[in-house]
DNA sequence: AGCACGCCGACT
DNA sequence: GTCGGCGTGCTC
């Protein structure tokens, strides 16, 4: 159906895209005046509709003029080179076309702030730019006196200081110049963490002064304690390099005062600085450290499957030091001249991450994750862009950097799911995208990384498509934790405190607190939804077509399958025990802190979840507490799982495994053992063997007996052969559509309707529609259609494609005109 | 995403 | 009688 192009050589065209959820890209004619300037990847400030102005990125340059419109022409251009290369136009226009989104969708969340240049944009006036603005042409000082006086400008006030095709481009200037910057609606409060670094004062750099100061300095030779302060602080420098404020007196055994004695007389200086931005380090390699021969073997291994495959999956337990066989990786790719991107969840990239890597590569790091302020996010894009930084260690949305020449992906913890965007658009999962992302570069590699590695990557791992590296023991021949289950069946009481701890839980916090060590509680997330459990056995009811966990919905006092939408009655005998004993109740975390309280009155407790540490100060501060042992009973859900490294812990209480297994989604298992591995994980990992508690009422679940022996394989065998069973990823690719409208009745028929016109191609492909468990968002009722495709990239685009057909067929209909159809590719 | 256009309720 | 509610369509 390829339709015969109109070729027009006189005029050059413009394909643009719009940061908006526009369905096609659109074309802009080039002013002969542009011509030699404009090239893909480039900004133009284009005019859409009436009075709207756009900074769009051109994606293509070309002779053909677009059908049935005018076309209008192209304002200005904004930059003399590329913001983004080739490279990155084509990885956006995947992503929209893999995850079923517009590419202006992905250019807006690939952008940052200050690149996306709108009518709306509100100008603010940069405070530390001063009011010399000598070295300014007449155009940028009209607008920077203006908004000297003014503070901040709309973007038409400005067009009416100046020509009103000389706006854009003159901004753009004194956004460079930092005169000014773009105000960014959403200004969270977070506040770049800042930590306190000492430094010796620069009067002290040559050896010769220092020297004098040690052996000589009457001050000092009063002062002791100071004195072996700073010997101390010599010593760290030299062996680490930076050192913060509270890791210098940690270390020293020193205080506060001591300290301060130094800094007044002159000697040590303190600086405080945020720890994400690396600030002139020096751009050297510095990898010094000896591998094990378990992690020389696997760095050997991963250099063998990257002669022949391009993924690698590297499967090493907790502790088992994948981070230094990633730095020995990256430093080769760095002496190679190569660019590296490091992919973290969002979660584990803190100061100590952060700064573990800078110690070995300095300057040549640069971090960017979505917390940045947008100046800062300028900042790394310019510099990845021009290859002044050669690692990016970030988090999901780091993919969007405009390298140029990456050699190297590592997508550490590549099971976890917050790689996966949910909302808004592109609804893009990080690791399959920098999968797919890899092949865009000359010889790129894909290292993925996970103690417990995503059935997806094992299979396709165990299948040949990625190399598979396996790294059995923990450094330094650390204990794997002894785990220990405890059947909360024969603990059963009246009292709810003694059924949220049981009793050998309660013995084992107190050992470890007459031991001076630190214990930490995980109970799963808030919200729990209910379902039915068998009180004798711990069975609970799972749905005959889809393997999956039943919600309980009170209000019907009905069993439902929230993927196909099945309802069953409620279950009096059990299936599995035959018994007749089914109970409905969980415990929330606020109930488990008193139940500490009453047990524990003397021991410092603290809870840890998205409540209690808004903000990511208040998160730094607790995991701070934790580290100095001012808590000794930390309580938290998945966030303490993640890369967390504390010495002192000889416990971790599982409170509650029978939630975290009856999960009403068909990874519960994989996501069980994923969970439970990592929680184990945390426990003893420097000083002796570590002890894993989990409370539950089903010993023989046979998730919990895999967790008890670290058996991944045994999971992965169970799971791999009930996901071909029941038709799930990896041996189907997914597509949800989620249905939306104010009239719960009309999103329930047009969803109906809609699986209706998919059923005659897909019906055998199809689950639902059926309600969520959270059936209303914003006022809106929520319906679900999955799809299970086969995993041909056929059949998946032609699906794809109907689907956009069918919407659109949807939408001719009056009744169902405002129901909004979100499909999300691959969720999780 | 905006914004203009257009058709039904409680007000001066 | 009108002002304005937000549902709907359009932007090269």
């Amino acid at each position: 159906m390829a339709s015969i192009k109109n070729i027009d050589n006189t005029t050059l065209y413009a394909e643009v895209i719009i940061p908006l959820a526009l369905p096609l890209n659109y074309t802009w004619v080039v002013p002969q005046r542009f011509q030699e300037t404009i090239q893909p990847g480039c900004r133009v400030e284009v005019n859409l509709g009436k009075n709207k102005r756009y900074a769009g990125v051109v994606k293509r340059v070309h002779h053909e003029p677009p059908d049935f419109v005018e076309t209008k022409e192209v304002l200005n251009v904004l930059d003399a080179q590329p913001v983004v290369y080739e490279q990155q136009l084509r990885l956006w226009e995947w992503m929209a076309r893999y995850y079923m989104c517009t590419e202006g969708e992905v250019m807006a969340a690939a952008l940052p702030a200050h690149f996306k240049l709108s009518s709306e944009t509100i100008l603010v006036f940069n405070e530390e730019a001063g009011d010399d603005f000598t070295n300014l042409d007449t155009e940028e000082y009209l607008v920077a006196e203006a908004l000297h006086i003014r503070r901040e400008l709309r973007l038409p006030e400005v067009q009416q200081i100046l020509d009103a095709t000389h706006v854009y481009p003159v901004i753009n200037r004194l956004i460079q110049k930092r005169i000014c910057y773009v105000w960014e609606a959403l200004k969270e409060t977070y506040n770049p963490k800042k930590e306190t670094y000492i430094a010796l004062h620069p009067d002290y750099d040559s050896e010769a002064a220092l020297e004098r100061l040690l052996n000589e300095d009457k001050r000092l030779q009063r002062a002791e304690k100071q004195m072996q302060l700073l010997l101390a602080y010599l010593h760290f420098q030299r062996t680490e390099g930076e050192i913060t404020k509270a890791e210098l007196l940690k270390k020293a055994g020193a205080t506060d005062a001591h300290l301060k004695g130094l800094i007044e007389k002159g000697i040590l200086i303190a600086e405080k600085r945020t720890v994400d931005r690396i600030k002139g380090a020096a751009k050297q390699i510095e990898v010094n450290f000896e591998l094990s021969s378990a992690q020389e073997n696997a760095l050997q291994e991963i250099s063998d499957v990257f002669t022949s495959k391009n993924i690698c999956l590297l499967h090493g337990v907790t502790s088992s030091g994948k981070t230094e066989i990633y730095i020995r990786l990256i430093e080769r790719y760095l002496k190679a001249g190569r660019q590296i991107l490091y992919m973290l969840p969002e979660i584990a990239l803190t100061a100590q991450t952060i700064r573990r890597l800078e110690k070995h590569f300095g300057g040549h790091i640069g971090v960017y994750h979505s917390k940045f302020s947008q100046n800062e996010r300028i900042e790394i894009w310019n510099k990845v862009k021009d290859g002044r930084v050669k690692v990016v260690l970030g988090a999901r949305s780091a993919l969007f950097l405009p390298f140029d020449d990456l050699g190297l992906i590592i997508c550490d913890e590549e099971h976890d799911t917050s790689y996966k965007q949910m909302e808004p658009a592109p609804r893009y999962h990080a690791r399959d995208t920098a999968i797919y992302m890899a092949s865009l570069y000359e010889d790129c590699k894909v290292l993925l990384g996970s103690a417990t590695p995503s059935l997806e990557s094992y299979y396709n791992a165990t299948a040949g498509k990625y190399g598979l590296v396996k790294l059995m023991q923990r450094y330094g021949d650390i204990a794997m934790p002894e785990i220990e289950m405890i059947d909360t069946r024969r603990y059963r009481s009246a009292n709810d405190a003694e059924n949220i701890l049981t009793q050998p839980l309660r013995e084992a916090i107190q050992a470890a607190l007459n031991d001076q060590k630190q214990v930490i509680l995980f109970q799963n997330r808030r919200g729990y939804t209910p379902y039915q459990r068998c009180s004798t056995c711990g069975w609970v009811p799972q749905c005959r077509h889809c393997d999956v966990s039943l919600t309980y919905h009170k209000f019907y006092n009905k069993l439902v399958c929230h993927y196909c939408g099945t309802s069953y009655p409620p279950v009096i005998t059990c299936a599995r025990c035959g018994n007749h004993d089914f109970i409905q109740k969980q415990f929330g975390t606020e109930k488990i802190e008193e139940a500490l309280k009453e047990f524990f009155p003397d021991a410092r407790t603290a809870r840890m979840d998205i409540d209690s540490v808004r903000g990511k100060n208040a998160h730094h501060q607790l995991i701070q507490d934790f580290e100095q042992h001012k808590i000794d009973i930390l309580v938290g859900t998945q966030m303490v799982v993640k890369g967390l490294d504390f010495e002192n812990v000889s416990l971790v209480g599982i409170l509650d495994a029978d939630g975290i297994l009856s999960f009403a989604d068909f990874r519960v298992n994989e996501r069980a053992y994923q969970l439970m591995e990592q929680v184990s994980g945390r426990a003893g990992r420097k000083h002796g063997k570590g002890k894993v508690l989990i409370q539950t009422s089903q010993m023989q679940h046979p998730v919990l007996l895999q967790v008890k022996q670290h058996d991944y394989t045994g999971l992965y065998e169970n799971e791999i052969s009930k996901r071909e069973q029941f038709f799930y990823p990896p041996f189907s690719r997914i597509i949800k559509l989620t249905f939306k409208n104010k009239q719960k009745e009309v999103v329930r028929d047009a969803a109906q309707l809609f699986a209706g016109a998919l059923s005659s191609k897909y019906g055998k492909y199809l689950t639902g529609p059926a309600e969520p468990i959270v059936n209303k968002v914003r006022n809106q009722y929520l319906m679900e259609l999955l799809l299970k495709l086969p995993r041909s990239a056929k059949v998946l685009e032609q699906c794809k494609k109907d689907i956009l057909y069918q919407v659109a067929v949807l939408h001719q209909e009056k009744r169902y005109k405002s129901v909004i159809v979100i499909p999300d590719v691959d969720g999780v």
